[in-house]
DNA sequence: AGACGCTGTTAAGCTACCTTAACAGTATTG
DNA sequence: CAATACTGTTAAGGTAGCTTAACAGCGTCT
């Protein structure tokens, strides 16, 4: 299968992934999760929760009877968690290591937690636990880092270490952009 | 509106992203996209194809007319080629600074290149760069880095700079996850 | 010109996820 | 032990993005 159609096989999707999240917040915090608590929680209407709470049962996520209260299973626990967790991290690296003001960055952790590897999300928070920490190598680092160039200054072909013929960043930041040379 | 919610409202999604630097693509390499090549490309069904067309059109991202020859709008042209730098950035950061394997970084790069803002992009094309530098401050960083720590030690809640109550790096490797204290 | 073959479009149908409107089940309260 | 109020479900409908099957337009070759 070709990768990009992967997108769709994902074991759960953006909309899953909130609402697992949501019946786990529910229940930490008041100790039961319904229909309606979940419904006003993620803004959606009591219908639409129920089709995804049926779409949720048969994936083996969530146990649900007719009227009764929402529980994860083990398997939809681990993926709420899981999808928390990244979430964090990504907020964390993306603030604090990349400066990215927080509400962008509270955007595209959400939009991107549910996608990136367990792997990913390991390494980044590594990359990040050493980056902030007090380690005298992270620290000068911080500093250099903070320094260093915000711009490309030469678009020379080969200037830049990151860059192939076109400048990356350009290309990034053009609102309309150019064709890239075929990669 | 909700942040999770904004996942739909994005200008483009996962698949038009695709059908856009797939146009981007074959209009470099054979100097036209046909509707024939885009499915070919993609493994999608022609009338699938002509059905996007129709969508990307309406959005103003495509010029396609009955039978003929697929352009890129400006604005569609924008998209590729921000889509794919993006790509480009997210798989140079993963293997060549967090180090994950091939695989991998180019699946999570094409799920979520369309979805990370440009500035995100941006910063992290900045940090790759300086990271791979020749600036003495990230060689050191670099041999720093390879050898900080890969497991979390002490689990003790304060042990650790980036996790709270819980250990973050054991819930995202847990297969099956635990409840994480309220955020 | 006309028949064949390729390319592209339409039609119908499917899944996912949402909506509103109407209905059913549960719980509270007089 | 009802009448009422609340909670939850069903039904029907919409958009996005795919599928297959049937059909239409185009181009080439004799």
């Amino acid at each position: 299968m070709e990768i990009w159609k992967r997108y769709s096989e994902k074991e759960v999707s953006h909309s899953m992934a909130h609402y697992l999240q949501t019946v786990a917040l529910l229940k930490a915090e008041k100790g039961h999760a319904r229909v309606g608590d979940i419904a006003e929680h993620l803004r959606v209407s009591k219908s639409g929760v129920t089709s995804m709470l049926r779409s949720l049962e048969k994936r083996g996520l969530v146990h649900h009877e007719r009227y009764g209260c929402v529980e994860l299973t083990q398997e939809g626990a681990g993926f709420a968690t899981r999808t928390e967790s990244s979430r964090i991290v990504l907020s964390m690296f993306l603030t604090e290591i990349l400066g990215i003001p927080e509400d962008v960055a509270t955007e595209d952790a959400c939009m991107i937690e549910h996608l990136v590897s367990p792997e990913v999300a390991i390494e980044l928070l590594r990359l990040t636990t050493f980056m902030r920490s007090r380690h005298p190598t992270a620290a000068k680092f911080r500093e250099a880092y903070r320094n260093s160039p915000r711009s490309c200054k030469d678009h020379a072909p080969g200037a830049c270490d990151s860059c192939g013929a076109t400048c990356l960043r350009d290309s990034l930041e053009s609102p309309l952009g150019r064709a890239l040379p075929t990669l």
